[in-house]
DNA sequence: GATGAATGAGGATTCATTCAT
DNA sequence: AATGAATGAATCCTCATTCAT
């Protein structure tokens, strides 16, 4: 049953799952709770999401999607690469640091059995724009020549880490820290 | 419920309790089928753990524990910084290339719901050593004079992500890879 | 959990919970057979009842609810204070007589540990009325002046013990029993 | 494996289950609490008991006799009946109140399903003596003609139901109160 | 479409009893 | 005889899913 009419109701139900899901914890996401937030019925749950499983999963690529989205919204094609680079860094600390529960729930959730495999299949292809922007620095000497995806890993490993501890309380990121770890990031990089 | 002596039967307990975890993925962890993989009656888990919760958090630390120290024990104080640097973070990259479910283990529940405040505490008390290590390089003006709990983010949080890729079987991790990856870390924290 | 509308499903589920409560006594109760005597699922009775210890209360306080209603149901503000006596008292002997399970159930009950405070106040509450009736018979002087909850005990004592010997089939009750018994009542009470 | 040596043991044990029972109640019984309060190890208790229900049984016999037997220890075989009448009455109205928890248990006891059939008829046995003292009131015409089953009910029933209002607190039993109630039941018996 | 009461399989936990030491 | 760790059947309760209204 994907996407019958009212979209309205769809969003409210995401809403909701989220806000249950960084309430209550991931394995405490239960499918009434996410129906009284969204002030709705249980059952009409079943009328939007075949499963609990789906309803999760489309979360998930709900989630990743506008999230991609936002950080991908700073890319001007016009910019050179080191501005690009710059720019889109800071673009995905900054909303990852905004909104730190919808990360660790993309994140979580990445490795959960919920995960369907089309799923997978669907998140791992919104890095792709990502990667080509990879690829056009390696291809202009300016970066390392490595494989694009180490090179994600190598750029948001240490953004996760950051986000999450700040989330824990354990670290204050100020604007001064933001640009050290950029330099951090850039020196690990280039060439 | 102090727990009783025969650490043989606890550590079979850990043994089974992971390989179900990474079996059936960490939502779907049954004290039965822990019970079961460890040769045991239901019952006598809870001779040994008094909840579902207690085991899950001692195993957790005991993996945790168990990786730190494998990690360390490649620490020599009377190598100077740099050579102990490379050797730690090879040897933490090693161990978790190794074990990779081990170490997705820990990361998962790192973030779990059954996570208590103590066993989080007793966590991050692992990294102690670590940071201490990474305190003295930067007194010796060897390194970037950040926080030390940033400076692990950045040291582990492309590891985190490269071992994921490479246990999703998306990334083969060379020898010569694995220096390139090295040569990242170091030259994003040298001075 | 506020008890939704379908009284008459509370009524089945009262009657299902006595009828297993007398079959298999009263540690036996088990919430699987309660559903099953009722007709349902045992998921549902948890609709009706956050726990097996509610339902007990409930059914303990519906219970003594009803049957203080059919005691009281032959008082009549009309008559001289010895007439309501005999009345009320006949009324709960043959009452108790009756349906002697349900007088068992309420005094075992009132003893085990399911019992909540807030119940045996909702319980104490019921004598309430006969209290009050002996109050009036003490104020004429019929009856000896002492605290009427000793009173309570005086009268009903007795009815309950020998209940419990007519239930065990030790004891033969006929109507010429019950008048010396009354009498006997009577003559320990009046002045 | 009724009574093997250890006689000490056994006792021990009683005051343990006893001990117990008033604590977590009566369905709270637990064999390993009993041990641990005898300062035994839970299989122990299989040596000297078949079986809970054994226990249960052996305890509920033993603590009747001990009470009988201290209430009949009054009894003096030259004095008048009614002197017998109210030194019994007395005597056993005491002892109730001096363990009121004794008292709950039997009478609860009475009415479980651990009560065996065997147990029972030991317990009825025990009244044996009573109703043959009344019985002797009964030719002497002292008291009413009625089964002395019956009056048994008649004498008890009172005292069972103030010991327990005194136990609930909701009862101060004085020696003047103790004095009117024997009026009362001495009324309710009288010829 | 929307509702939410009903379902019942499934899982955590308890505890009487056993048995190897 | 004494021990107490081990057993596993038994039971309470949850929650994804269905379906009559």
């Amino acid at each position: 049953m994907p996407k019958p009419r009212d979209e309205m109701k769809v969003g409210q139900i995401y809403q909701a799952a989220l806000k249950v899901v960084l309430q209550e914890g991931f394995a405490g996401l239960k499918m009434k709770d996410v129906a009284q937030a969204a002030g709705l019925a249980t059952g009409t749950l079943y009328i939007y999401f075949a499963h609990k499983e789906d309803l999760i999963n489309a979360l998930f690529v709900h989630l990743k999607q506008a999230k991609t989205h936002q950080v991908l919204s700073t890319y001007d094609p016009g910019d050179p690469f080191p501005v690009t680079f710059k720019k889109l860094w800071f673009s995905f600390f900054e909303i990852s640091l905004r909104e730190p529960e919808r990360m660790i729930f993309i994140e979580q959730f990445a490795r959960s059995p919920y995960l369907s495999a089309e799923t997978k299949a669907q998140g791992d292809q919104m890095l792709k724009p990502v990667e080509d922007i990879l690829a056009w620095g390696i291809r202009q000497h300016i970066i390392v020549d490595l494989p694009t995806s180490l090179l994600v890993s190598q750029i948001m490993g240490p953004i996760f880490e950051m986000v999450k501890q700040h989330y824990d309380g354990k670290l204050e990121i100020t604007p001064q820290l933001m640009e050290n770890c950029f330099s951090m990031a850039w020196n690990s990089l280039r060439r």
